[in-house]
DNA sequence: TTGCTAATCCCTA
DNA sequence: TAGGGATTAGCAA
């Protein structure tokens, strides 16, 4: 019988060889090469300490051979050392050697041990397969771990097991050697996970009472020390290492594995900062609709799927580990920034006294700065040093829905549509979030814009900004902006203006309208503001929140007629709806494209030329208008200067728009009155129109023109704007066709008052001419601008006789305005 | 009680 | 039908 073959010879060793090691029990020497000298030991060897103790002298005697396997323990690691015989080889082997009286005691075939029936047992009497078959298997094993059924065939034969043992052996081999892996390396997990999980918790420890480094206060939004940053992002890479350790730990536990052990409340990590900070302002708030505690709003960034924001902002987060913190990190302090700057601006629109105190005159709400410093921790920093403050406060009725508001200002396209006048430009340059479910409840972007008052005396203001939406209850909502030139390196070193928080509080109201609260805050260089606009602009009426609610409440009137099928109409032609509609947007057109010839805003690439004999206060800028429909083709020249006048804006805008006086100042008008040939109203104020006019004594050089104007006026001031248009062209627009090819350059006034408690709609017809003293309360800031084809080659060059020629109109206008109004008085 | 090993059962490609 | 996962039985620590 060929089994007891193999024991014949597996006694046939006297255990010679032997290897160094210091474990009795596992550390048998053996020649693992098996061989002659191989020698597997019987149990009765095993049992016995005295001999356990004498091959262990043995062993540290130094005896020769074997190859000095030494195995302590069953690490799962031992399976990545190579090596001559395998590294699990001594346990089993130990096994094996204890089992080997089994094997022989077992007889004939393992399946089989004490069958005569020739029918298998259920239980087969234990066994293990000896040193030396183990030996050999595992040696195949690591050539092969699978091994065909010829090789099986052959090893089994060699080995005097069954092929089915064999190959059983190999099958168990397998999915030891898998489980063992998997094990292995999710010990390894494991212990990187507690790793980071304990540093997480020290990290939210950290942050949840920051510390400033340099004084040892408590640290601010505004003021990030270093460590903070280095925390966050540390932070940000535990957080996304975590993810990515139990997403892997799941897999080989088969089930999901949490990232936080117990459940922490959502803004415990991401917020600590934020969180205490704003406890700390939560101070005294008003009742109201609007929760001022920011705990109890659902401000935490999994809320707004900031966390998830990779997919809103594909760039960055997934591919590269690298980038993806920067705008981790990036993200994190927008989203701090946005949360801070809401609660302000809440804390701002909700607070009357002592933090707004109604002025005397106007009526307006200038905020208190100390109690403001008391309040509020800055959230972008303290103020330069040469800059100014401007705040205000307005709240208006505005007929819009707040679900349409919050979506008209999150679109920079639509927000730019409904502030016309005061906005030159705009973007989003980078959505951040979209929101939550669907909603704008959540979204935060950010903004580029160029913010303008009609005059070349007030430069353009350009802002980066965070714009932040919350939804605060049903029906209301809040928009915030806030500047983010203190935490985005790539910003302009020379920035004139910051906005601090600032935005508004949409409240829906039963009657369709919504209670707007508007507030506007900001810090600038008041050197580079003309001194006439000073005053102004420093009351916030020039930026202010006046100014946005005004605009927003005449925009919103003029849409909620439009879209009314009662439209007040006193048109002298039959203008079809379809035209009413084109010749809007026609004057639409008109009006942006004024409104960019007067600021000097990047819209146009405007180049502001000096010129002897040219009023210092007149600036005059040219471009070139190649290639747009809506232009003749040429040098556009466009002139335009601010000067005070002596009388009330409303009195000033009334003359300006009235066609009957128009010949009074107007060169078109071949010095008779014009005649109003259509009329579209815009609001319920008659100032807000659109209309179409034509000259009474037209001569033959000019009967083909009309006179489009659009004028509107509310409480923060209000504009004249022309065009001379071609008759046919506004044929075409009248009955609806495109106006887009419509020609035209505009001209016109912009009416404001000139300064504090001078609001345009809050005084009486005479009331506010100041006696002709300059300065006075009651006068008006207007500003003149034409823009001028002078050649129509746009490769001409320029002539000083052309520049002198639009000066000298622009004065002489300017005159004749002056002049008139005095007669009238 | 736990872990290891040989073997079995059952499912799937 | 071979191979693999799940499970079981026997044993040792």
């Amino acid at each position: 019988m060929s089994f007891g073959g193999f024991l014949d010879n597996s006694h046939g060793g006297d255990g010679g060889g032997s290897g160094g090691g210091a474990r009795i029990v596992a550390d048998i020497p053996y020649n693992i090469r098996g061989g002659p000298m191989s020698q597997p030991l019987s149990k009765s060897m095993f049992n016995s300490p005295g001999l356990s103790l004498a091959l262990q002298t043995t062993m540290e005697g130094g005896g020769g051979g074997g190859g000095g396997v030494g195995e302590i323990g069953r690490m799962p690691e031992s399976y990545e050392t190579g090596g001559g015989g395998g590294a699990r080889r001594s346990r089993e082997e130990e096994h094996e050697s204890r089992s080997g009286s089994d094997n022989m005691d077992g007889g004939g075939s393992g399946d089989d041990p004490d069958g005569d029936d020739g029918k298998p047992p259920r239980k087969k009497r234990y066994h293990r397969h000896t040193p030396q078959q183990i030996q050999e298997l595992e040696a195949l094993f690591k050539e092969c771990p699978h091994p065909d059924e010829k090789q099986r065939l052959e090893l089994s034969r060699r080995l005097c097991l069954e092929t089915r043992q064999v190959k059983f052996w190999f099958q168990n081999r397998r999915t030891q050697m898998k489980t063992q892996l998997e094990r292995h390396e999710n010990s390894i997990l494991r212990q990187e996970n507690d790793k980071l999980r304990a540093e997480n918790m020290s990290i939210r420890e950290a942050m949840r009472n920051p510390m400033c480094s340099n004084c040892g206060g408590p640290a601010m939004i505004g003021d990030i020390s270093l460590e903070e940053q280095h925390l966050r992002i540390e932070n940000a890479r535990l957080k996304d290492e975590l993810d990515r350790v139990c997403a892997l730990a799941g897999k080989f536990l088969g089930r999901p594995v949490s990232t936080m052990a117990p459940p922490m409340p959502n803004s415990s990590l991401e917020l600590g900062v934020g969180g205490n900070h704003f406890h700390q302002l939560q101070g005294g708030g008003s009742g109201g609709v609007l929760s001022s505690s920011t705990s109890a709003l659902p401000l935490g960034p999994p809320d707004f799927g900031i966390s998830s924001a990779s997919s809103v902002v594909p760039s960055s987060r997934a591919s590269n580990t690298v980038m993806g913190m920067d705008s981790s990190l990036e993200r994190s302090m927008y989203l701090e920034l946005a949360l801070a700057a809401m609660d302000e601006l809440v804390k701002l629109a909700q607070t009357d006294e002592p933090l707004w105190i109604r002025s005397l005159e106007g009526g307006r709400e200038i905020m208190n700065h100390d109690e403001y410093s008391r309040i509020v921790t800055p959230c972008i920093g303290l103020k330069p040093n040469d800059y100014v403050s401007e705040a205000s406060r307005e709240t208006g009725m505005v007929i819009i829905n707040s679900l349409a508001l919050v979506e008209t200002l999150m679109d920079s396209n639509k927000w730019a549509e409904m502030f016309p006048c005061m906005i030159a430009r705009t973007s989003t340059t980078d959505v951040i979030s979209t929101g939550m479910g669907g909603t704008r409840n959540g979204a935060l972007q950010l903004m580029h814009a160029e913010l303008q008052v009609l005059s070349p005396l007030v430069p353009v203001r350009e802002v980066n900004f965070l714009r932040f939406c919350k939804q605060h209850a049903e029906g209301v909502w809040a928009v915030v902006d806030v500047s983010i030139d203190t935490i985005r390196e790539n910003t302009p070193a020379f920035m004139s203006c910051r906005r601090l928080p600032s935005g508004c509080v949409v409240q829906d109201m039963p009657n369709g309208y919504s209670k707007v609260t508007w507030v506007e805050h900001a810090e600038y260089d008041e050197g580079i503001v003309h001194e006439l606009y000073r005053p102004l602009i420093r009351a916030g009426m020039g930026f202010g929140a006046q100014r946005w609610v005004a605009a927003l409440q005449r925009q919103c009137e003029c849409l909620a007629i439009l879209m009314s099928s009662a439209v007040p109409t006193r048109d002298h032609t039959a203008i079809t709806a379809s035209g009413r509609k084109s010749m809007l947007k026609l004057a639409q057109r008109m009006t942006d494209n004024f409104c960019a010839g007067v600021c000097a805003s990047t819209v146009y690439k405007w180049n502001k030329l000096r010129a002897n004999n040219v009023d210092e206060d007149v600036r005059v800028m040219t471009r070139q208008s190649v290639d747009d429909p809506g232009e003749p083709p040429g040098i556009v020249l466009s002139a335009a200067t601010s000067v005070w006048l002596p009388v009330s804006p409303q009195r000033l805008f009334d003359f300006l728009r009235d066609e009957q006086l128009r010949s009074e100042w107007d060169i078109l008008s071949n010095g008779g009155p014009m005649q109003e040939m259509a009329h579209i109203a815009k609001g319920q104020d008659h100032g807000n129109c659109v209309s179409l006019l034509r000259a009474s004594a037209m001569n033959a050089n000019q009967s083909s023109m009309l006179i489009l104007q659009e004028t509107c006026i509310d409480s923060a001031g209000s504009l004249v704007v022309y065009a001379p248009v071609d008759i046919p062209a506004m044929h075409v627009v009248m009955n609806g066709g495109d106006s887009a090819y419509v020609a035209l350059l505009p001209s016109g006034f912009a009416i404001v008052p000139d300064g504090p408690g001078n609001r345009v709609g809050s005084e009486t017809e005479n009331g506010g001419v100041g006696g002709g003293s300059g300065g006075g309360a009651g006068g008006s800031l207007l500003t003149v601008a034409f823009q001028i084809l002078v050649n129509s080659l746009p490769t001409a060059k320029l002539t000083v006789e052309s520049v002198e020629t639009v000066n000298n109109l622009i004065l002489c206008t300017v005159q004749k305005i002056k002049a008139a109004l005095q007669s009238d008085n």
